[in-house]
DNA sequence: TCTACACCCTGTAGTAACTATAGGGTCAAG
DNA sequence: CTTGACCCTATAGTTACTACAGGGTGTAGA
């Protein structure tokens, strides 16, 4: 398949298929006279992964981490697993700190009495104390 | 008081407020005969307003219309509640992913057996189905 | 007075993870 | 034979800073 069809198989832009090969994610392809790329089914299974592993929230490296030690299939599971649980970590921080945002910005939005800006209490809400 | 001082004051770092200064949030201040940057207390309140919006979220180009409108104080509070309610609906909306994408997690740590990495389920959940 | 040190200056490049553009080449259909 | 959809490389742009490199300034202590 050509570079075209692997990121419409994946949901990936041609031009982020080409990044990925740029960083050393996805391995470099074969190519024909042309000089098109051609992929494989394992390209594909890879590329396939990576950009599930990206929907959920894993960075390049956190990804690349992944990637190497799917590679060595001998390795423990368990430092995948650390790597999935950091994450966790992570976007459950990120949830709280939306979380008290959201009710600042429920507080910012609740005070407006559509008045001019001279007296407007969000402006005066987020100045200085 | 001199770009330290300001910073100091704001919990921002130097190289930022120099970064605001060049991209026109801040205007330019006056210099001493050594070329130092002197800030008075305008350049304060414009600057802590800056770093609470920020702090809430909002990207430069909503405080850059946040202080264009608080600068004329006679226009309607109407647009500036309208900025503060778009960036609500965007941080629910940013809430909601990240709730989405915790389950899937979760879900993705609670089946590691510590096996190898060869019959690793979290691997398998990350692989195209 | 010397000198160490913390501060200040400009200008440029780096970060994450793509995305977009310029300026070309290739291929199949009509 | 030309039109259009694809492919190529190389480079620059995006967001909001952050981090140098390579200088100058100001002050406190020896």
């Amino acid at each position: 398949m050509k570079i075209g069809d692997l990121a419409k198989a994946t949901a990936t832009k041609v031009e982020t298929v080409r990044y990925y090969e740029r960083i050393a994610l996805l391995s470099l392809p074969a190519r024909t006279s042309a000089n098109y790329r051609v992929y494989g089914s394992a390209h594909l299974a890879r590329l396939s992964l990576i950009r599930r592993a990206r929907d959920l929230g894993f960075t390049i490296e956190a990804v690349r981490e992944l990637l190497t030690l799917s590679d060595d299939r001998s390795q423990s599971c368990q430092a995948v697993d650390n790597i999935a649980r950091v994450h966790l970590t992570e976007v459950e921080r990120k949830i709280g700190d939306l979380t008290a945002l959201r009710s600042e910005l429920d507080r910012v939005v609740g005070v407006c009495r559509h008045g001019t800006v001279a007296e407007c209490k969000i402006i005066e809400t987020l100045a200085p104390r």
